[in-house]
DNA sequence: CAACTCACG
DNA sequence: ACGTACGTGAGTTGT
């Protein structure tokens, strides 16, 4: 059989110039501990991983060039001649090239006076004539002559991952041409990067319509009369030799004289230890997680289940002492509508699964997941709710996430995939869903349903096995609290929102696309007539040539790759070219239409009409939610024809209304508690216009008169800037003033509210000790680079260190309203439904007679969430949609 | 898949 | 001197 001797020639100098230039960008990101530079080792890795996996040779051998000089560079002395010298930091990466494919058992191989190439050729030769299939890798297209029916050249694009294989076939449908006849084209048109002449102003065009006609640069020359005369033909006269020269040059040896034999290439497969070593070496950690060591692959093997059929169900569930690991499988992630692929339960090496979800709905099994008594640990908690939930099965009784007390005690580490959590937490017994599901458009059951359940007994194996560890350390950081209290009880509130969903006033968005339909049609043409041709204004870099190269308009700013042509930059045009001024319109209006109106319409559940957004409770780094497919927290508010598409978030009833609270200030409150500054606690307790109050201190005015609107606008930047950390060129951009004055106002608040500059300080001094900072809860965020040598990502890390405790802590805030919220409306047997949060702001929907009820409740709710040292504020309105609603 | 732009707090 | 505001998600273009 073929498939028994499968010979894989890597060309290791070519390869590993891809591999070096394909991580370029990053060679500063790419150094180890002791300033080796590593990105071609690392994509050159990556490379090898791909093609092993691709071809699963019985043979492997990778080629390098001995040196400088060959035979080739004796006949022609100028041979590569041209060549800019090899960078440094790809050459001091080529000794660890060999390491690194000695630890993968491979068989590295150069020979004086040749070059790679020709080591190549000359054993893709042998092997075919052997029987082998022949796989060769390789950067160089010039390789492709060797293709045969038995030998593919695969060529990398883009990058070294992907590869483009080169049959005969391939070499015909690209070139016109037999694989030999790429050495005569080559003859012909020569070689710049290898700088070797062909003949006189023939191209491979001409070269390739020559030799479909002739065959051969001798077929050519032996022919020669037949042409007319031309002045082609007067160069291929003088060129001659040079042809003649070229053709021995391009020339791949399958004759190398050889020191070694196929028997030498056997692959030998990896030397896990040797290669955990280099990987350690290398610094190269998502290698090094990946590398499974044989006592995880038998461990991942070994782990046994039992397939759960409706008879057993009983018994198995009534077996179980203590907590339960219970896991409910869904591929996608929109877990609203993803199908179920399996689940598992089990525990201490009792595990149950099954492809069969209509199990759980057997009354006893029904009865375990509703059971409070019954702990259970999961696996995204919220996840688990609602896709419980489409089965008509409550669930209660959660004692442990994984997936979320993950997140507590390392909020940096967002993945979402169990495999992934548990290596973070040295548990290498459970693979990843890529590898058991595949990525992107692959991603799918496995055939086998033994290899799914396995891995579904895997995950549930990992959850009860992680959880003592996690637990402890839960209580190390004193976060067991910020768990148990409050984002596990939240999982379920979030569930409970999401389930419930938001009506949408489908007809309403369809009056509103046709108007913005309008409106886009007559921009467009506008703007077409005075940029007096159609382009794309969508696109940035055409937009960018019309307004600069063609209009001659000023540049203002630039990005990394062209012309900015961002909002601030077609602000200022304005004054000088309507034509900036309609773009803007324009692209104010088509990004409602595409993201709001299509975006909306897309996302609603033909069932119900309703919206069901998915929110990422364990994503961002601060503690705030996000909200996803779609993301209901960017419904646009601030201009007004953005604000309409408040006007299709309806409530599900008639007759009902929809109500909605916010916080006010309270990222400056918590400010304020957390520095106990007196002027700032002052301006709160007074309950006056915070901004304006700032104002008055910064321009040392005396009265609340003086303040004039621009003055309150900068010092509502001030505030805004102190929150994020503020620098000032920050507040320079962002208010249009110098960074002199950036800073005077700067200086003038910190003089004025001398405790939060203290806070400021200290925060800092606090993060550089400890490595992390902490919310009023004790949600935590370890900031690294608080200690980097690097100016930008230090100071990036110091702006977090003062902006995270603030930000959120104000998260915190709102996750205790929430669930003392859903607690209030239940006990008070309420209607009214909460159906969204919006970082310091609630929206309900509720019968008009709980209105007035909720005008009391809601705000006091939000109010007692916490006692800061400052007094909270709530704001809160209602309407019959969300546009109605205005807040006093 | 990265870059740009823009919607929100 | 360094070169930035904090936290997000989605649509589009273009390599």
């Amino acid at each position: 059989m073929a498939s028994d001797k499968h010979l894989l020639l890597i060309d290791g100098n070519s390869v590993a110039f891809r591999a070096f230039f394909a991580l370029h960008s990053q060679i500063n990101t790419f150094i180890n501990h002791n300033g080796l530079h590593t990105n071609a080792i690392y994509a050159f890795n990556t490379m090898l991983d791909v093609v092993l996996k691709a071809f699963t040779p019985t043979h492997v051998l990778v080629a390098f060039d001995a040196g400088k000089t060959t035979f080739r560079t004796a006949k022609f002395s100028d041979y590569k001649g041209q060549r800019d010298k090899t960078p440094s930091e790809l050459s001091e990466q080529f000794p660890y090239l060999r390491d690194l494919l000695a630890a993968y058992g491979i068989c590295a191989y150069e020979l004086a006076d040749f070059e790679a190439d020709d080591i190549i050729g000359t054993l893709a030769q042998k092997a075919a004539a052997a029987g082998f299939t022949v796989d060769i890798v390789t950067g160089d297209r010039d390789l492709t002559q060797l293709a045969t029916e038995s030998v593919t050249v695969n060529v990398t694009v883009k990058g070294v991952n992907q590869l483009e294989a080169y049959t005969p076939a391939h070499v015909a449908e690209k070139y016109e041409l037999t694989p030999r006849q790429i050495i005569d084209m080559k003859g012909l048109a020569g070689d710049t990067s290898d700088n070797y002449p062909g003949v006189t102003k023939v191209g491979e065009k001409t070269a390739i319509k020559l030799l479909k006609q002739f065959d051969s640069v001798e077929g050519i020359y032996e022919n020669l009369d037949q042409l007319k005369p031309s002045k082609m033909k007067e160069h291929l006269e003088a060129d001659r030799e040079q042809a003649f020269l070229s053709k021995d040059l391009a020339t791949i040896r399958q004759d190398a004289p050889l020191t070694i034999d196929l028997t030498d290439l056997v692959y030998q497969g990896r030397d896990v230890p040797a290669l955990r070593d280099f990987y350690q070496e290398m610094d190269f950690n998502a290698f090094l997680s990946k590398l499974a060591d044989p006592e995880t692959e038998q461990a991942r093997a070994a782990i046994e289940f039992q397939e759960l059929t409706a008879v057993s169900v009983p018994a198995v569930l009534a077996g179980f002492t203590g907590p339960v690991a219970f896991y409910l499988e869904m591929l996608d992630t929109n877990y609203h509508t993803a199908p179920f692929a399996g689940f598992v339960i089990g525990q201490q090496g009792q595990w149950y699964v099954s492809t069969d979800v209509k199990l759980l709905q057997l009354p006893q099994f029904k009865a375990f997941l509703a059971d409070p008594q019954q702990p259970k640990l999961v696996f995204g908690a919220k996840r688990t709710y609602v896709g419980l939930n489409r089965l008509e099965i409550p669930l209660a009784g959660i004692q442990f996430d994984l997936l979320l007390v993950s997140y507590l005690l390392n909020p940096n580490d967002s993945g979402n995939d169990l495999g992934k959590i548990a290596q973070l937490h040295q548990y290498r017994e459970v693979a990843t869903d890529e590898e058991v599901y595949g990525k992107g458009a692959k991603r799918a059951l496995p055939e086998d349903p033994q290899v799914l359940y396995q891995h579904l007994a895997q995950k549930a194996l990992a959850i009860e096995q992680l959880q003592p560890q996690l637990d402890q350390q839960l209580e190390a950081n004193e976060q067991d609290g910020l768990f148990k209290e409050m984002e596990l009880p939240l999982a379920i509130v979030l569930a409970q929102m999401e389930i419930a969903g938001i009506r949408v006033d489908q007809a309403r968005l369809n009056v509103l696309r046709k108007d913005f339909a309008q409106r886009i049609e007559t921009l467009t043409k506008k703007i077409y007539a005075e940029a007096e041709e159609e382009f794309n204004i969508n696109s940035s870099k055409q937009l960018g040539v019309i307004l600069f190269e063609k209009m001659n308009l000023p540049v203002i700013k630039k990005t990394k790759t062209g012309y900015s042509t961002a909002v601030g930059v077609l602000e200022q045009l304005k004054q000088i070219a309507p034509i900036a001024s309609d773009v803007l319109d324009y692209r104010g209006l088509t990004k409602l239409q595409s993201t709001y109106i299509d975006g909306l319409l897309k996302v609603i559940d033909p069932d119900d009409g309703k919206i069901h957004t998915t929110y990422l409770q364990t994503l961002t780094a601060t503690g705030r939610l996000s909200s996803i497919d779609p993301n209901l927290q960017n419904i646009p508010v601030r201009d007004e024809d953005g604000r309409q598409i408040r006007q299709a978030f309806v409530p599900k009833t008639e007759g009902w209304q929809i109500f909605a609270a916010d916080y006010s200030q309270i990222e400056l409150r918590v400010l304020a508690h957390i520095s106990h500054d007196a002027n700032l606690q002052a301006a709160f307790t007074e309950g006056a216009d915070i901004h304006a109050s700032t104002a008055m201190r910064i321009f040392d005015l005396k009265d609340a008169s003086e303040v004039t609107p621009n003055m309150r606008r900068q010092a509502k930047a001030v505030n805004f800037g102190i929150v994020y950390g503020i620098s000032d060129y920050g507040l320079s951009q962002n208010l249009g003033i110098t960074r002199q004055q950036a800073k005077t106002y700067i200086d003038n608040y910190f003089r004025e509210y001398p405790n939060v500059k203290q806070y400021m300080a200290d925060i800092v001094t606090s993060a550089q000790k400890y490595g992390y900072v902490e919310t009023l809860f004790h949600r935590r965020r370890y900031l690294p680079d608080i200690h980097s040598k690097n100016f930008n990502l230090r100071s990036f890390a110091e702006r977090t260190a003062m902006n995270t405790p603030i930000q959120g802590s104000a998260a915190d805030i709102i996750k205790v309203a929430m669930l003392n919220m859903q607690k209030a409306l239940r006990d008070q047997h309420l209607q009214a439904t909460m159906l969204l949060q919006v970082h310091d702001e609630l929206i309900f929907e509720a019968p008009a007679s709980e209105i007035a009820t909720l005008e009391q409740l809601v705000p006091q709710v939000m109010d007692a969430a916490v006692k800061l040292e400052v007094p909270m504020k709530v704001g809160y309105g209602s309407g019959p949609t969300w546009y109605d609603v205005k807040k006093g």
